[in-house]
DNA sequence: CGCTAGATTGAGGTCAATCAACGGGTGTGG
DNA sequence: CCACACCCGTTGATTGACCTCAATCTAGCG
């Protein structure tokens, strides 16, 4: 309950109107490979993950599926349909047992028109949302398979706090490639050509020859996570990738 | 004057604080070809087209570009900007002469905090911005290019009231070809093919056969701006695409 | 021990990018 | 009014990156 309270949605909101929302809360689980919702649904609720991993996804006829992003703990689901009702524009399924904490979405709506501290939090969301989505657009259009997987495992590096040379895999490199826009195979030999370069893979672990090992990757939007950037120890003082 | 008031953003707020924004609203003038902003600066003016096309991209340091949007008459630039205030992810350039409306960033900052009606309107555009990106990154991801093309096609043919045979294409080939995701070569060789099928082209203009000509084109997102959606008369009631 | 799902490796194919040449409007200056 | 240059768009030939398909390998698990 205290995570809950702690959601940056959330912040900064009296406790009334937030108890006043979280009555009509809910939380629910899903099982590893569970669909949460399907594009073309209408949307009811809107949902926040309290634990596990989330895949954002759009699927066409053929089978083919793209992924948009694999969110986690802390991240909403939906924020942008809360207002046009249209029907979702993507699906959303369980990597792993997933708990997810849901709203009805009428509600949100009205609180939305009432409440400013949460209009402004979402607010807030829903950019942050917004500029992970030029991210990733970035990463697609104009950068290469291997610019792709680096700046991936450069992004692992700062997430895990930027000193440690060690790095874990979150989720099956599959789903990896599949958000980096590659299948599994591509994705696999570009691992094999940054072994030859002294990143070491074995399974699902990286070992890195040293902290710089993947700076070459950095872009404008990772700089700003790096505790070395706009300081003397930064070896690519202009990261325009 | 009356269009500056009649902005979406704008929508429902008191008349008082409206002015007030106004107060230190400037409009500007774009020659064709010239740079608006770009990436890597900071974001310190929010602004509103009142006249022409944007282009919307990101570079990279070997010069290519990718396009995001190519933005017109009410559409905003930079309102994921304005909370987290991060260097700008994104170039602007017009893409004709264009006149634009703008506002501190910081103005609009200390206005959200206070009002909630401009809160709400930015929530609903940002939501839309965000929807916008999710379709656009769709194409790129999941569609040939034939799909990509007959797509364009379509949302203009709905955008232009979805009757006329006859539609007329709004920018340069060069440029639209960038926002598909594809070379001028590739969007021209497309167009071909297209005018096997019976869909004429002949410089910028497009006459097609009869108004179904690109229904198998058609996708969720666009459906909803169809006349015929969820009618008899639709030939393609499951728009998956 | 055998099964299975995920990961790797190899060979071959394909679609769009690239490079290069050409065409045909449009505008300018003589 | 014509000659020329320039830009945009087209067309052709080639390349190459990534996908596809298929076989093999590995680890985890009952």
């Amino acid at each position: 309950m205290d995570t809950i309270k702690a959601l940056p949605l959330f912040a900064g909101l009296d406790p009334a109107s937030l108890n006043d929302i979280l009555k009509y809360a809910r939380i629910t689980n899903h099982n590893k490979g569970a669909l949460i919702f399907m594009q073309g649904e209408q949307a009811s609720r809107f949902y926040i993950i309290l634990e596990g991993w989330v895949k954002l996804f759009k699927g066409n006829v053929d089978g083919q599926e793209s992924i948009l992003q694999v969110l986690s703990t802390g991240d909403n689901l939906l924020e942008t349909v809360i207002f046009n009702d249209t029907p979702l524009p993507v699906n959303a399924q369980a990597v792993d047992n997933v708990k997810l904490l849901s709203i009805p979405a009428s509600m949100i709506r009205e609180k939305l028109k009432n409440n400013h501290a949460l209009a402004v939090n979402m607010l807030s969301t829903v950019s942050g949302r917004s500029q992970a989505l030029i991210s990733q657009f970035e990463q697609l259009t104009l950068k290469t398979v291997t610019q792709r997987v680096g700046w991936f495992l450069l992004k692992l590096f700062l997430e895990s706090g930027d000193r440690t040379k060690n790095l874990k895999l979150p989720y099956d490199k599959s789903l990896i490639a599949g958000y980096l826009g590659m299948k599994p195979e591509t994705f696999s030999r570009t691992l094999q050509t940054l072994k030859e370069q002294g990143i070491d893979v074995e399974r699902s672990s990286i070992s890195l020859p040293d902290v710089f090992a993947l700076c070459d990757f950095c872009d404008s939007d990772l700089a700003v996570q790096c505790s070395r950037h706009n300081t003397p120890e930064c070896p690519n003082p202009v990261c325009m990738n």
